[in-house]
DNA sequence: CGAATATCCTAGCTCGTCAATCGGGTTTTC
DNA sequence: GAAAACCCGATTGACGAGCTAGGATATTCG
């Protein structure tokens, strides 16, 4: 399952996309993705720290993508938010783990049923960008927020 | 990420399929399958229920495969244990329910994006059955077993 | 300057789920 | 009738998810 907070990572990043002309408070962004605003400001915090987002404090602050939206993929905000994408830590490209009570991996069923799963979701994701969601879906033109 | 549950599930059934001639007690089966005994009668309890097992009650009782191993998908059973295999619950075939936040279904990113991975997973956890994974991964002969 | 508006940061809270374990009850066989 | 097995409900402890609270800090504007 994709958590609440991974959905609304990507919602806010779309949103931002939308904008990339001007900073747009938390605020601002929370109504328009539709996410808890004190919720979103953490989130926005781990993004900025990812180095997703850049932010802009005091007033007139708010955020904006730091990188072009081409370049910010669905798997990569996934990962960050979530962790990662594999079914199983044996199958993670990012955090490989031996899973604790595997005999041995390299006969293990289960294992190499997921591998062709995995292989398909980081496939779809890796292709999915932020600038593809936000032409796919155009979020409301914030008519909520003065221009200023 | 798929749980301990799920995990033990489709091990236990691959132990089952392996020995497809006689019942096997629960203790057996955990051991063969490195699980939790008591943990495991629960697990079988539900493969029960389910149709998925068939057991015998009372001395030299146990378990045994209620259908033919070639007709148990891993879908079928992830789905019994863990519950959909879709990530998002708009996406999801056997229990569809609209994402409590989303505003426009047709018109959503995420769950276009996501929409690419569940048909590839569901693919290839339709594919794989209980017995090709016993094929795949030949189970210990359960040789703690006497054979009465 | 100082008030307003923002981000930044840490802590905590409430649920629900996961992964078991416990303690027995019931059924069948020898 | 005792042993071996399944059957069943309750409980537990750890953890993460999804927030909320409350302030500290930075920036701008009048």
């Amino acid at each position: 399952m994709l958590s609440q907070k991974a959905k609304y990572a990507l919602r806010a990043l779309i949103v931002l996309a939308s904008r990339p002309d001007r900073a747009l408070s938390a605020a601002a962004v929370a109504e328009a993705a539709r996410v808890p605003t004190k919720f979103l400001e953490q989130i926005l915090g781990e993004l900025r720290v990812a180095g997703l987002v850049a932010s802009q404090r005091g007033r007139h602050g708010g955020y904006r993508l730091a990188r072009p939206a081409e370049s910010i993929t669905f798997a990569a905000v996934i990962r960050l938010v979530d962790g990662p994408i594999a079914p199983l830590p044996c199958l993670s490209q990012t955090a490989y783990r031996r899973c604790a009570d595997c005999a041995d991996e390299a006969n293990c069923a289960i294992r190499r049923a997921f591998a062709d799963v995995v292989v398909a979701s980081r496939q779809a994701l890796d292709a999915t960008t932020i600038a593809a969601a936000r032409d796919f879906d155009p979020a409301p033109p914030l008519a909520t927020v003065p221009d200023r």
